[in-house]
DNA sequence: GCCAACTGCTTGCAATTCGCAACCGGTTTC
DNA sequence: GAAACCGGTTGCGAATTGCAAGCAGTTGGC
């Protein structure tokens, strides 16, 4: 976590930022789920984080280059946090990352739908994802379509349908 | 790195097994450099992981079905750690993480060497690579061509052209 | 104008983990 | 017979983590 390495191998590089339980899940919510403000990555946290350790990977992602920070006009006190390009070149570390873990892991279905759906599109789908990603982070031009609703959708329907098949858990 | 986390979302499940600032370096020890043996991960990392830390790592790999162990028939004392399919399978993922770092972070032209290389075959040579890894640590037929030796290769001949051209700091 | 709810964090503290170094019994080599 | 090598283990101080509580400033509803 700390850039105190000594090796300049991109892997290395990469875990030295990335490589600890809290940072890719900040980037996930923020990329998939859209989560802006502090008290959204806190509180529509799956995995609850801690409200320190999130203060501490923002300000370090922040540092990192990943994501960028700035004022909200219409909130004297909310930060706005967005995806830099450094951040939204993390697309298809997720998708391979996410179609690993959803081949050799206990994922739940509707958890998974996502990551199924980044593997079949490919890269095409990827660069789709990531323009949209420019868009809502970066000021692009709106593409015409949104590869993030269509996830979004297929999640709420993985969810509906499992709520649908187990009423009791629900 | 626990297995506690309440979330079945492909992306943290493989967080709580890879996340953390070694797994995946001891992995990609054994998948680009094939180191097999305690010591040689040990003594041949580029970032010199500790000998506890190690131990602690290659337990927590085999526990959760990413490598194997087996006894050296030539040695009383060695053991051989080999990747299982489920490590192999992470190839996809260390490609587009070294794709990422060699792209944005200040990596030495001769560690990226392999991650272009790897980034520029694309998923075909990934899955050439695949099938040598099969052959190297879990007994599947020998491939024609060695993805091995050409990243080997690849790499000896950048450091080789650093060396030959910064000769004072070799 | 007033109060409750909300904002992005910070602080304190206990428990876990990390990183380093030294060490260990057994094995192989020379 | 000695030295090097084998895969780890142990001890320990430092850093990190996770949890809960708190905080000053801001906003929205009435």
């Amino acid at each position: 976590m700390k850039e105190t390495g000594r090796s300049g191998c991109p892997i290395n590089l990469t875990l030295e930022i990335l490589g600890d339980r809290w940072s890719l899940i900040v980037l996930r919510d923020m990329m998939f789920g859209n989560r802006r403000h502090f008290r959204e990555l806190l509180s529509k946290s799956d995995e609850g984080i801690a409200s320190n350790i999130l203060a501490d990977r923002l300000k370090r992602l922040v540092e990192n280059g990943l994501i960028s920070r700035r004022d909200d006009a219409s909130h004297k006190q909310k930060g706005i946090y967005s995806l830099t390009e450094m951040g939204i070149a993390l697309v298809p570390v997720f998708a391979a990352m996410g179609d690993w873990g959803r081949r050799f892991l206990p994922v739940t279905e509707q958890m998974s739908i996502r990551a199924e759906l980044l593997a079949e599109g490919g890269p095409a789908l990827w660069e789709r994802f990531m323009e949209e990603l420019r868009f809502l982070h970066l000021g692009a031009p709106k593409p015409a379509v949104s590869v993030l609703d269509e996830l979004t959708e297929a999640y709420r329907c993985a969810v509906e349908r499992k709520r649908a098949a187990e009423p009791a858990i629900a």
